[in-house]
RNA sequence: AGGCGCUUGGCGCAGUGGUAGCGCAGCAGCUUUACACGCUGUGGGUCGGGGGUUCGAAUCCCUCAGCGCCUACCA
């Protein structure tokens, strides 16, 4: 460092640093590394997104962990990439498409949108990743993947197949959650319940075979009234039970007969008699339970809704071509007209609503595939017994809740952009037609079952014969070159046979993101060196959409145990990671979530630009205790930002003052060492001590704090200034000592500081020289590979004499300055002016000690005599080491000083009380553990001592 | 409805049985030869309410309240 501005300009050294360090290839993991593996798989961003403050919560601790793994002497992957965000990415193109050229994706068809998709992502895929680039992500960008890459499509393909083989993939017609805008199905988890205000209605039907009994039927939905197919009533109500097989006339479509709106009084258990009037409608086509219900009474089904969530002609003249929520309200009108129409009450209920589009969505039958998810047991008992580790351990809990009530998992979606579904199907008029062209592909296919799965029509019995058949063939397209494949879907598409039109839940790819990533089904020197990986960092939101699913797969198809087909290797225990540590949620200083309608989110590339990537990442993590949300608060980044200047500065000091003569790092004289040099070197020591325990506890906020007490309190606010009493003497042997000292804690404190700020301690690494003598790949290069800092063993104690009674010693010497500054303000002193001390020891004091005593207490003098006398009224202060006097006849405001000692007397009898309370209660006395009671004695000796040195100072006032 | 979490000075948090702490903000002062992105000093809390266990409770137990999150087919 020759030239050293006098504060941190972090925009000159963040970019140079890291494209240092790319071009050294210092991320890029060897899997013949001899050192022990320590990985991480990024939870892939959506290729769509822009980083965001929850990214660089996570991201910094991804970081963080990576790069102590480094310094700990570990090979270490992060594995980086995006994934293609299969809705999100779609209505993206869509809305682009519809903006710039006025069409929609049909107007362009499937195979051109798709063009369009992938032109998207090649010009902005990588936005994301630059992002994160500037945030001083240590990924190994050499292994970056998309969800979307060829090699990667292969896995989520095959993994299908196996799947299917198994029969754990199935399709069905089934009551989905159903979005209206995106017109796709999804899965249960992405459905967000959201408390709803609307309104209970209350209306009236007649009972068709007793038309003086009417009865009240209570629903949020009366818009699905041309819906029902039954009126339910629990068939333990003694109210209703007996009108059960009779029937009521369904007040809607109002223009159909009266015979045609006839439906059924049917008795079931489901209902509750207690909640609203006891009668349930039952809208089978529409409504999940009542779906269930319908299934056990044999109900018809009446589709009244489309797919994008507006009624159809079965709904009746008035309310067809409605929207659902326009039809609601016309419904009660008709109703009203009617007079069936009783009451309308304010009524809060959940309504599900499509995590994307933010609709309500709309239950809706219909086929789509499904999983039952695999490995279920395994995955449940390797968090149960501890194996793999969640942090905080609580999200166990929920976690286990969540396999224990796991439902079949839809993986369809009616869209595009995505991987499609590869399985083709033909119809056949019945059985009987289909063995010709089986006969064909059996032919084809012979051997092949690896990537064939056929389906076989279920026949039961002889007549089966004659009814229709679907046939199901699943392929896995692009498994090889070996033209197989391409063969057999030239020869079913010729035979006739379509391919499923769908796509696959993008999770169903994130899903396998830990072994994909490296190669599977290979087995490559990747996977061979780093799964299962070490640590995964996620959000709790995704536990269930990624973090449970991930485990599965791991289990299915890395696994020993089970009969996944062929592997090529397989693991005793595939659990693909071993930690899980779960962050909180970034929110606002008011507590909000962030949001982009709020508005409350601010841009992490803004803040970069004026505080720097380190001062974001320190002061987010300085924030993030573990398990606990994050208030996202900009004054912590400013604080970030001091703090890097901060040790910029106290980086310049050791240049200014060790000039040309003193070399980088010599060697400390054990013999010279004073006692604040070996105070700093112990709380050096714990330092190190506390920052490891933490960082193994992922305890992130804690490892800050205690970096930040050590460097600025510690080594700053005392050591530095109390050093400036060797470097303003004239004891050269002294002040080389002193540069040792500085160099080697300088030298230990950047490490320790490096995985939380990457840029600056690389550059004051090499700009301090500390890199100069170390080994290339020990922090010679870098400091990312330097050696993480340990804690000092007893011999190295030894040497230098580290006795923990110079923390003690050199505590009570701070104490004595604070407190001698103290007298200065109680005895109204202009701070600026300079004033003499005088000091009476108890016992031997160094010239060193008193030099640094009149330096920290900015004396003009320090006059150590132990036969002083005080002029009556000098305020002092005591302290174990002696007392401090302030001689300043006639300045001292008297009042001011008996104030001050009152105060004084006042609280040190008022702690002698407390003890003596205690030490006067013989149950106290007589059950407490000797050390405590120890403790207690010598608590009230030091109270007492002070109170009367206190108020002897106060008599000589008098 | 159930589960989990939170409640400590104005704000954000640490403290999990033995003298209530930290940071920010506040206040007073300071161009002290690394740093005003700084230095020095300082005020401020009966630890959400109530009850219990204990010699002793912010800490353990019970209970109530408020806030937040997750799970759930109550129309």
């Amino acid at each position: 460092m020759t030239e050293i501005p006098k504060a941190y300009e972090p925009q000159s050294v963040e970019d140079k640093w890291y494209d240092f360090w790319l071009k050294q290839g210092c991320f890029t993991a060897d899997p013949k590394s001899a050192k022990p593996a320590y990985s991480i798989v990024i939870p892939p961003p959506n290729v769509t997104g822009m980083l965001h403050m929850g990214h660089v919560l996570n991201n910094t601790i991804q970081d963080i962990l990576s790069r102590r793994a480094r310094m700990d002497g570990k090979e270490v992957l992060w594995l980086p990439g995006t994934d293609h965000a299969g809705i999100a990415t779609q209505v993206m193109v869509e809305k682009q498409l519809k903006k710039e050229e006025k069409k929609s994706r049909h107007d362009l068809g499937r195979e051109e949108f798709l063009k369009r998709v992938w032109a998207w992502k090649e010009k902005h895929g990588d936005i994301i990743i630059n992002q994160l680039k500037k945030l001083g992500c240590s990924c190994d960008w050499t292994r970056e993947r998309f969800t979307m890459d060829p090699e990667y499509s292969r896995c989520v393909q095959k993994v299908f197949v196996e799947l299917y083989k198994k029969g754990l993939i199935y399709r069905g017609k089934r009551m989905v959650n159903w979005c209206p805008v995106s017109q796709t199905a999804l899965s249960d988890e992405e459905v967000e319940m959201k408390p709803q205000n609307g309104f209970m209605y209350h209306f009236k039907v007649q009972v068709a075979e007793a038309p003086d009994t009417w009865l009240t039927i209570a629903t949020t939905r009366p818009e699905t009234i041309p819906g029902d197919t039954a009126v339910a009533v629990n068939p333990k109500d003694p109210r209703y039970a007996h009108l059960i097989g009779k029937h009521i006339v369904r007040p809607l479509p109002a223009e159909l007969p009266q015979d045609k709106k006839l439906i059924p009084i049917i008795g079931d258990e489901h209902v509750d008699f207690e909640f609203g009037t006891g009668v349930l409608k039952v809208t089978p086509a529409h409504d999940k339970a009542d779906f269930d219900i319908g299934t056990r009474h044999k109900l018809p089904l009446i589709e009244v809704i489309n797919a994008d969530g507006t009624m159809n002609t079965l709904a009746g003249g008035p309310l067809a071509g409605l929207d659902r929520f326009k039809a609601r309200k016309v419904a009660v009108e008709i109703l009203t007209e009617q007079g069936a129409m009783i009451e309308a009450k304010p009524y809060e209920n959940n309504v599900g609503f499509s995590q994307r589009a933010d609709v309500p969505i709309e239950p809706r039958l219909s086929e789509q595939w499904f999983l039952k998810y695999p490995a279920v047991p395994e995955s449940k008992a390797c968090v149960a017994e501890g194996r793999m580790k969640f942090h905080p351990d609580r999200w166990a809990k929920v976690y286990d809740h969540w396999l224990a009530n796991i439902q079949d998992w839809c993986i369809s979606r009616q869209l595009w952009w995505g991987h499609r579904i590869p399985v083709w199907s033909k119809d056949y008029a019945d059985h009987l037609a289909s063995f010709g062209d089986s006969d064909k592909i059996d032919k084809a296919t012979r051997g092949r079952n690896d990537f064939v799965v056929r389906t076989e029509p279920q026949i039961k019995c002889a007549e089966d014969n004659d009814k229709p058949a679907r046939i199901y063939i699943c392929i896995s397209p692009d498994a090889s070159a070996d033209s197989d494949q391409k063969n057999i879907i030239q020869l079913i598409e010729s035979l006739g046979y379509k391919q499923d039109s769908d796509v696959l839940d993008t999770w169903f790819s994130s899903w396998l993101w830990p072994f994909a990533t490296m190669g599977w089904p290979e087995p490559t020197e990747t996977l061979k060196k780093f799964y299962p990986t070490t640590d995964l960092v996620t959000g709790p939101d995704i536990i269930f959409f990624w973090v449970a699913r991930m485990i599965m797969a791991g289990y299915e198809f890395m696994g020993e145990a089970e009969s996944a087909g062929p592997k090529k290797f397989a693991l005793p225990d595939a659990m693909p990671f071993q930690n899980v540590y779960f962050t909180g949620i970034i929110r606002d200083k008011q507590g909000r979530k962030m949001s982009k309608t709020l508005g409350n989110s601010p841009d992490p590339l803004v803040l970069i630009a004026q505080y720097g990537a380190d001062a974001l990442r320190f002061g987010t993590m300085r924030s993030a205790p573990l398990g606990q949300d994050v208030l996202f608060d900009e004054k912590d980044v400013e604080l970030g930002r001091n703090f890097c200047n901060k040790l910029w500065n106290a980086c310049r000091f050791r240049q200014m003052v060790g000039s040309a003569d003193f070399p980088i790092q010599g060697e400390i004289e054990r013999t010279l060492l004073n006692p604040d040099d070996k105070w700093l070197l112990l709380k050096l020591d714990a330092a190190i001590r506390e920052v490891t325990i933490a960082l193994n506890e992922y305890k992130f906020s804690e490892a800050t704090a205690a970096l930040y007490r050590f460097f600025w309190n510690e080594y700053c606010d005392w050591y530095v200034e109390a050093s400036k009493a060797v470097f303003f003497g004239t004891d050269a042997k002294q002040k080389a000592n002193t540069l040792a000292v500085i160099d080697f804690v300088l030298s230990h404190t950047i490490r320790l500081f490096h995985p939380f700020l990457p840029f600056i301690t690389e550059e004051l690494w090499h700009g301090m020289g500390f890199a100069t003598d170390m080994p290339d790949n020990q922090g010679g290069k870098t400091i990312m590979n330097a050696p993480w800092p340990l804690p000092f063993d007893d011999d190295f104690k030894g040497h230098y004499g580290l006795d923990d009674c110079y923390v003690e010693m050199t505590d009570t010497k701070y104490e004595l300055v604070r407190n001698g500054r103290d007298l200065r303000r109680a005895g109204n002193i202009q701070a600026a002016k300079k004033v003499k001390y005088v000091f009476k020891p108890a016992q031997h004091l160094t010239p060193h000690d008193a030099e640094v005593i009149k330096l920290l207490l900015n004396a003009e003098a320090l006059e150590v005599n132990a036969d002083y006398l005080p002029p009556k009224g000098t305020p002092v202060v005591a302290s174990p080491l002696g007392e401090l006097f302030l001689p300043l006849e006639g300045l001292i405001d008297v009042a001011a000083e008996k104030i001050r000692l009152g105060k004084e007397i006042e609280k040190n009898q008022s702690e002698i009380v407390k003890v003596e309370q205690k030490l006067a209660n013989p149950n106290f006395t007589t059950k407490v553990p000797p050390a405590v009671l120890v403790e207690h004695e010598q608590r009230l000796l030091d109270w007492k001592n002070k109170l009367a040195q206190v108020q002897t100072a106060l008599a000589a006032l008098n």
